[in-house]
DNA sequence: TCCGCCAACCTGACATGTCAAGTTGCTTTT
DNA sequence: AAAAGCAACTTGACATGTCAGGTTGGCGGA
């Protein structure tokens, strides 16, 4: 931070550029950028450079771009916000109709290592996927992946490809007496994979917030997993607590 | 997610093969990958298109990049953890001297337009920053921003360039008689800058998480902003609270 | 008037090539 | 044997150019 001693890099020049006048109002919300040759006309670089400045402000989430428009600069952004104090708790319980929810899949798949080991399966082993994406009118921002040992599965409308009626766990607990006692919430900021970023139209690599919570019994063990995916432009976990 | 259609993109092919003989240990941790020249030979792809998939790769942590040497592969992310409830609470109370913090500025500068307005100052107004890296054996693994109203600082030793050997908040609360009352934090995903890229290591566009705790008084006016950059890759933040 | 076609733009995904700068290891000189 | 020097390799940061595919608006025919 601090002062910077030169802008030499020709991509910082003009990403500084065009990321001050976004801020400055020179390029309102919603304009169209001037187009990729415009602008290596005006800075005088190579379209490269150009395109190397223009995907780290769509990584920020200050533009967007269209194939065969352009890229427009983005709202302000609304920083969807969450209420709840622990935001996973609200995952474990989450009915899928409460939102518009669109479910990708219901199945039995072969379960990433970082499931498995968190499930304390055995590595390789499958278990029982429900995934479904969460929009709001500005499009998708939430992918959600419900994880379960197979032997949950059985006996309840988990694997139907309807959306869940009532709260996963209230499902879990009405069919098969299953009775979460405490839950571990994990946060973590990463790189969006090339098939998110798909789902949720945003940047390969761009940033996302990745909550991880896994439901466990009273012997301690896990019995759930769900992992939701935010787009990290647009979310903000929130939280209100008195200092002693 | 589902599977894949096909491996259109060239970049892709490279990157998901790269990744799988990462995974699977063909190239273990600390290895030095094939330079991108082979990667070009054995891809029969452009450099251009290596570089891409290495950038990714880079992205997501689980390489690390060093300039005339080669790409080598990142050890098992030790997912550092935290473990307080409230991560933000640390903030607020962190004494630099437990950690190995190296403060870079301690001073009076123009408040960025985020900070000015959870200050609840105007826009453009200055406010004193103190500003420091904490790094493990490993390297930087945060870079901290505490801010003040200038009010708050006369009288006090935040603006002495030498680490707090107490608690910020201990430290005000002595000198001020400033008690706070709650705390609002915020959690969200990010990219960093070049500037917080450069200090903590990192690429730019990297996926950090970014903590910007407020300390309010009980008239509920912010008197303090804590903002927290930690890499994506070597977080994660832990909760465990029970189920009801 | 309306519809369909096409030219003009625009971005995406590459290939090729250049130059600078950092690393490494071997060779040559002292 | 130790030190200095250089060649070979590697990444970073560009420039230039090509082709495919999406978008848009205008023009002409039905």
């Amino acid at each position: 931070m601090a002062k910077r001693e030169e802008d030499t890099l020709k991509y910082e020049r003009v990403l500084n550029a065009l990321k001050s006048r976004i801020q400055d109002g020179t390029y309102a919300a919603g304009t169209l950028l001037p187009s990729q040759h415009q602008l290596v006309t005006e800075f005088d670089v190579s379209r490269p450079t150009v395109i190397e400045a223009l995907r780290l402000l769509r990584q920020e989430g200050l533009i967007e771009t269209q194939t065969g428009r352009g890229s427009f600069v983005r709202g302000k952004v609304p920083a969807i916000t969450e209420q709840r104090s622990y935001p996973g708790q609200r995952l474990l319980d989450e009915s899928e109709s409460d939102s518009s929810a669109e479910l990708l899949q219901a199945g039995i798949v072969v379960a990433p290592l970082k499931v498995a080991t968190l499930l304390e399966i055995p590595p390789g082993t499958k278990a029982f996927l429900r995934q479904y994406v969460i929009s709001d009118q500005g499009g998708p921002i939430e992918l959600v992946s419900a994880w379960f040992p197979l032997d949950l599965v059985a006996g309840t409308k988990l694997s139907s490809p309807e959306p869940l009626d009532e709260g996963i766990r209230r499902h879990l607990y009405g069919r098969k007496r299953l009775r979460l006692d405490h839950a571990v919430e994990r946060t973590l900021s990463r790189a969006a994979t090339p098939d998110e970023a798909t789902v949720l139209g945003i940047e390969a690599g761009a940033p996302v917030l990745n909550l991880v919570v896994t439901g466990h019994d009273s012997a301690g063990h896990a019995r759930q997993l769900v992992d939701a995916v935010l787009p990290g432009d647009r979310h903000e976990l929130r939280d209100v607590y008195p200092l002693s």
